[in-house]
DNA sequence: TATTGTTATACTCTATAACTATA
DNA sequence: TATAGTTATAGAGTATAACAATA
């Protein structure tokens, strides 16, 4: 069977993040968290007062797609919102969401490990800039 | 706003795909195929007589979800089907498939030319097997 | 017994349009 | 007028379980 389209970098490029996307979803399954649930908790741990807002902006996710997210979060006990005006709030960890954030954090070091593990060494500093050059602007 | 994910390989893995899968998505919007009935066009091209479960494992879709889409191009009289034995059957192009291959060849291929185009020179030929040995095996 | 194609179904992710209240 | 949050909804993509027919 002959995979023509394996050699394709964007085809590869789909077929890596499929595969590095699953492995995470796994690896964060004992938090009961999402992928997008981890990274909000990691981002708005590093921009506390975020609004969901400039969050969606950060990860590409639009704004009604975060209001069930943040919800979530929120009902977990992990996130806390303060009103920044009459109509956009900031956005905070409590306590237990900084805990959770730390754990996150962990689980996303040893995923990455992992991933960099497969790269041959003299490759794995190039990798992050292409990629980021790929989406970033 | 500090995007402290934005370094991570497996983030940036992530954000890369999404970007490149949508600038696919409306590079073959006029042929009004999606990127999963494009990569089947041109696997079958290749590989004359494979089945649906073998394409499906090529291309890591399940043999369920196989179905509706082999039916639609079969539907679009892009692909014919010939028993092969009594419960399955090879997949070929029409004669009508192979000049629609050829384009999603065409498409496929300024796709890739502007992905490589935003990765620096020096960098372009480690990309495609550092990201295949993310997914392969 | 194992495999192929199939049906039905459910869940996640993503995208869009429209509403409200505030700036 | 523009923006933040919200609601509702629809479309893809993906995953699972079960079944019939055949190997």
């Amino acid at each position: 069977m002959k995979d023509v389209l394996a050699d394709l970098p964007g085809y590869s490029l789909r077929r890596a993040s499929a595969a590095m996307l699953s492995q995470l979803t796994e690896a964060l399954e004992p938090l009961r968290l999402r992928i997008t649930d981890a990274s909000s908790l990691v981002l708005i741990g590093a921009n506390t007062g975020i609004t969901p807002s400039e969050l969606g902006k950060l990860m590409a996710i639009q704004r009604s797609n975060m209001v069930p997210l943040i919800a979530k979060l929120e009902d977990r006990g992990l996130v806390s919102r303060e009103a920044l005006d009459g109509r956009s709030f900031g956005l905070r960890l409590t306590e237990n969401g900084v805990s959770v954030a730390a754990k996150v954090e962990d689980i996303m070091k040893s995923h990455e490990d992992r991933l960099l593990a497969r790269i041959p060494p003299e490759h794995r500093d190039q990798l992050a800039p292409a990629l980021k050059a790929l989406w970033e602007d």
